[in-house]
RNA sequence: GGGCUCGUAGUCUAGCGGUAUGAUACCGCCCUUACAAGGCGGUGGUCACCGGUUCGAAUCCGGUCGGGCCCA
């Protein structure tokens, strides 16, 4: 009877959440905890999460196996820009137009029916989290969290309000982190402008002439002779006419345009580090929406038509010495692509950039897999230009629990006993703690979602009503190591002063057979519920393990046809145990184990499972089921079986029943350890063919069973056998070579070896279909 | 420009001081009583390139070239 593969996962599937597998309770095990990556609620499960998930869900059984209290809690991020989107998108409302509270209402509604759907398509993966209890970032407890602990950090100074230059997005209008910036290549005018100073012309060379105006200095390297004699006059800038004096700084390269740069409020970052370091004035004349505001020349242009509109006003003016293209790296919102602009406004901070060598200690602290990652989150935080700016000028987000005084500008913190707050909801009746003034407004910014994400070991703890402590291990994949990884660590830091986690496991992304990152836009995602139906979730599980941690890995169907292969041979190699058996119950019992290949499989199986167990120890899961399956497929089907078969044949002609109760015996120990180990990676056909083999007695899934252990009753020589496997080889490459199929009928051969053979000849004899069988001495083995 | 990382048979991959592990593809033989979604056998690699260390280098060191990621 063929196996049907979905309707045997189906069927598992159902009885994992009958029986309640993964249901968390507390008991007296040690606890090994798992900090995982909540997906956002957007749309569906797509190829990289069927990568990534089944990572951790390897170490999960394999730490239940081992005897932990495994707590594998479960949540779905709904407290972002994708839900927004997909929530106004579902019922057709503008969030922005509705009150908050009644927004975050709708959004709870409006994900339900896609978590309910996302949930299946995890369990049908396999994943054994803790489902039936999960967290979702739009509730209130998780915005009481966020609100709690965003006020301890507000109360032990680590967080503050501050106005300043912050990076803005033009688009989305709101302030972001530095943590959302990625970098764009493109391809800008390099432009030279006529200035003068003194009456004589001074060539200035900018990709921003558009920021003419918000020029304060402008400034050369001190050693530049060529500019020396002008530091400290005024140049006055063409077509607005105001002038600003011209200052020397080591910071100016002069090989680069002129030599001499115009300092903008802000043109980018270096701008804005020589205005704080040199206390200039400032001109902003960029507005929130990303207009140009300079009262003259480009008021009210976009930042692209006030560029085009300047050049053509200075050609007109005679006023360009000249252009060249240039390729340029300009930092861009990640979420929609728009150049950053840096505007003065005031916003949350956190701390970070007085904390660097903290945060590199606590980093230090913690294990990282694949150690090179460390690397990574030690270059971000060394990297780090700004503090973590916090607020968001957006209407969906958890609001920020303070009110400002108008009389005396006092920021008031809400008591934590009324949490959760809609500070705008709140408002009446509240005085100012200081001034005693009920002129009071309250906070309209909401939070960086990173805020909320960033304390997720403590609001996965929370929901099921433990003590929060640093947890065993996060998993997540390298392209968030400088936000979600960073942000813990920081938030680790500030609120809890130690480590979020011992272990951060980072694994790699899904890029497709060309080599480009799989996304849905691209349209180069594979069709996950197709793959399912085609090859398994277990199938799609092995494919998940084929990888070096922290590789990447590209989507080839091959990996999913060797592990189906895989699924189906488990599960024949289970039956055929089953059949050798024939209805007899071993005791597993190992004290008396006479025959040699019995003792040898015995001994090779303890070296497997210690490998496979310090693998899996240390996350390498690659390594860990490459050695199960070469072991499973080479040692244990095509030699170990093959010789059971044929010795039971033997046993049963000499009438030997003690000789096949050992057989037996050892072929179901040996079947039930591979199936154990196979268990985290392949656990839907691991507990299909544990209901199929023979077994002492039987636990309602293999799941539930410990891990295999390697310490033997006795010691088991596996080299004792090595000249009898040797000779099975060569007994078949000398058959091949005649053509013929290991099963055909020979009349006789001869064996020529070294070893003592005599007791394998009706083993060997009956494996090959070999009538007579002639051993004689020899130097080297040899068949004819 | 800097940091990290990778470069091994057509493709993917293991090894990380003693000239190479598997998978897949390909070729040949075999429908054998667990498995043809299988078994057995075979072809195929100057381990990117150039130097150095070493008795010996895919493996260590330096450089070059090329890819990826992150950051200027």
């Amino acid at each position: 009877m063929d196996l049907d593969i979905p309707a045997m996962e189906r069927k598992w599937m159902s009885r994992w959440e009958k029986i309640g597998l993964y249901r968390f309770e507390k008991s007296s095990k040690p606890v090994f905890s798992i900090d995982t990556p909540p997906p956002t609620v957007s749309g569906r499960m797509h190829i990289g999460h069927a990568f990534s998930y089944p990572q951790q869900d390897f170490t999960a059984r394999f730490k239940r196996m081992r005897g932990y209290n495994v707590f594998y809690p479960w949540g779905f991020d709904d407290n972002g820009l994708a839900t927004e989107r997909f929530t106004e998108k579902k019922i057709g409302v503008r969030g922005s137009t509705l009150p908050l509270g009644q927004f975050r209402e709708m959004v709870k509604e409006a994900t339900e029916e896609a978590e309910a759907d996302m949930l299946k398509s995890w369990k049908s993966l396999g994943i054994s989290a803790t489902f039936e209890h999960y967290y979702r970032t739009v509730s209130n407890e998780v915005m009481k969290a966020s609100q709690k602990f965003f006020l301890d950090l507000a109360r032990n100074g680590s967080a503050f309000t501050s106005e300043g230059p912050t990076m803005w997005c033009p688009a989305c209008r709101t302030a972001i982190s530095q943590s959302d910036l990625k970098d764009m290549e493109r391809q800008t005018d390099f432009v030279r402008i006529a200035f003068s100073c003194e009456g004589k012309e001074l060539v200035i060379a900018t990709t921003r002439p558009e920021l003419m105006g918000a020029c304060v200095v402008l400034a050369a390297n001190p050693q530049d002779k060529r500019y020396q004699g002008i530091v400290g006059k005024q140049a006055r800038i063409p077509l607005y006419g105001f002038e600003v004096p011209v200052i020397a700084d080591e910071s100016v390269d002069p090989a680069k345009g002129t030599g001499i740069e115009m300092v903008c409020t802000f043109g980018d970052q270096n701008d804005m580090e020589l205005w704080r370091r040199k206390g200039l004035q400032t001109r902003i004349i960029i507005s929130r929406d990303g207009k140009i505001a300079d009262s003259g020349v480009l008021d009210g242009l976009s930042i692209n038509a006030a560029k085009k509109t300047i050049l053509e006003k200075l050609e007109a003016g005679g006023l360009i010495r000249g252009r060249e293209k240039k390729k340029q790296n300009v930092n861009v919102h990640e979420r929609c692509d728009t150049p950053i602009e840096i505007l003065v406004s005031r916003q949350w901070f956190i701390r970070t950039m007085s904390e660097k060598e903290n945060l590199i200690g606590r980093g230090g602290e913690i294990r990282w897999v694949p150690e090179y990652m460390r690397t990574r989150f030690e270059n971000w935080v060394n990297g780090m230009k700004w503090d973590w700016c916090v607020s968001r000028q957006r209407f969906y987000g958890v609001p920020f629990p303070v009110w400002y005084c108008n009389s005396c500008a006092e920021v008031i913190l809400a008591d934590e006993k009324e949490l959760p707050v809609d500070p705008a909801a709140s408002v009446a009746g509240r005085k100012c703690l200081k001034c005693g003034s009920s002129d009071i407004r309250p906070e309209s910014d909401v939070m960086d979602t990173w805020l909320t994400s960033s304390i997720s070991t403590y609001i996965a703890t929370m929901i099921s009503g433990l003590p929060h402590e640093t947890v065993s291990v996060r998993f997540q994949a390298h392209d968030i190591i400088s936000t979600w990884a960073y942000t813990s660590i920081v938030r680790g830091h500030h609120n809890f002063s130690r480590i979020p986690w011992k272990d951060i496991v980072i694994s790699g992304l899904v890029y497709d057979p060309t080599g480009e990152k799989v996304s849905k836009s691209r349209g180069n995602s594979l069709d996950l519920p197709a793959i399912l139906e085609k090859y398994g979730a277990d199938a799609l599980r092995y494919w998940a393990s084929g990888t070096i941690t922290g590789d990447d890995i590209a989507i080839r169907e091959q990996d999913f046809v060797r592990g189906r292969r895989s699924v189906i041979k488990i599960y024949n190699a289970s039956k055929l145990v089953s059949m050798m058996a024939d209805g007899a119950k071993p005791d597993h019992s190992l004290k008396n184990i006479r025959l040699a290949f019995n003792r040898w499989i015995i001994g090779s199986l303890e070296n497997i499972i210690s490998e496979v167990t310090d693998s899996l120890e240390n996350y390498a899961y690659s390594r860990a089921r490459t050695a199960l399956d070469n072991f499973f497929w080479n040692t244990f089907c095509d030699n170990y079986l093959e010789i059971a078969k044929a010795q039971i044949s033997v046993a049963k002609a000499a009438g030997n029943g003690e000789e096949i109760s050992e057989i037996i015996n050892v072929a179901s120990y040996s079947m039930l350890q591979i199936l154990r180990m196979f268990a985290p990676f392949l656990p839907f056909i691991s507990d299909e063919a544990y209901e199929i083999i023979p077994l002492p007695e039987k636990l309602e899934s293999i799941s539930l069973d410990s891990w295999p252990d390697q310490k033997f009753e006795g010691k088991f020589d596996s080299d004792d056998f090595a000249h009898v496997l040797k000779t099975i080889d060569q007994i078949r490459a000398f058959k091949s070579s005649r053509k013929l199929s290991p099963g055909s009928p020979l009349e006789t051969i001869m064996i020529k070896t070294p070893d003592d053979l005599e007791e394998y000849v009706p083993l060997l004899s009956s494996m090959f279909r070999i009538g007579k069988i002639v051993v004689s001495d020899s130097e080297e083995l040899l068949i004819e």
